[in-house]
DNA sequence: TTATAAATTTGTATTGTTTACAATGCAAAT
DNA sequence: ATTTGCATTGTAAACAATACAAATTTATAA
């Protein structure tokens, strides 16, 4: 079982807290709607209104360059950041535009790179396609 | 063996030729190098002067919309585009950003999504690390 | 406590990619 | 020859992301 806390999370990964981590970490635990600086931004900016947008690109690349939040480059409009980094893969619906995670194929584990003359550090799986709440839509 | 004709790939993908289309595509095919808009832009403007930007985006946009090229949102600075549809990982160097093809592990086939509620058109699989190269000089 | 240094945050300016859109060009069909 | 429709071009604009220097906060040492 992970702790889902902020500040022990940052400490975890040997990040130093401060005000504005705690609470970009927070809202990263609590949302796992997988959301873009600006909606971090957006959200944190009522409860802290002197929030800048630079720190919060400079906390989200902090926090993925520790292990403590993985950067998800699926979408090729802007980048996302989830909070969840055991393993698992993704999935983005080409219609909504929804981005949600999807267990790991049992098999995966086993799935390692054929003749990899290099050192792997990150695994990225997701899936594009049509969700089933678009798929519905269409059928109407 | 498939055709890497660029002329007969354009419509064996239902895309209406032109010289644009076909320079662009013949590009791509001919050099797997993963290239972003810009590169293929200033390769192909010496032959074609009058080549503009905005139709190399639109023209590789819209190949991958019908399956003829493939666009690789990895490296979250730039969009690479692929040539190469047939099913295959890739892996990009962390230190000197390099992108390259990687066989996708035997296994790979019977890793279909668990307890998938969408439909599944694009499958993505890649690794970020450390190639042969850098590892070597970081040694020396 | 006070002074000093280090780390963090802020805000503005800037860069660079990508899109929107209107005008133009071109080729096939009528 | 005219029309139709798609493709291309080029400019303007939107937007994400970064650089940087000033301001603020926090930690450390005197």
């Amino acid at each position: 079982m992970t702790d889902r806390n902020a500040l022990d999370t940052l400490q975890r990964y040997g990040i130093h807290p401060s005000v504005q981590r705690i609470a970009i970490m927070d809202y990263l635990l609590k949302h796992c709607t997988h959301p873009t600086v600006d909606e971090v931004y957006v959200a944190l900016g009522k409860d802290i209104p002197t929030l800048s947008k630079t720190t919060v690109y400079n906390t989200l690349r902090l926090f993925a360059e520790h292990g403590a939040a993985q950067m998800l480059t699926i979408d090729e409009k802007k980048v996302c950041f989830d909070g969840t980094v055991t393993p698992h893969a993704h999935f983005m619906c080409k219609r909504c535009g929804r981005l949600m995670d999807v267990q790991l194929p049992g098999c995966f584990q086993e799935c390692q790179p054929v003749g990899a003359d290099f050192i792997v550090e990150e695994t990225h799986l997701y899936y594009k396609g049509i969700c089933n709440s678009c798929a519905a839509k269409a059928n109407a």
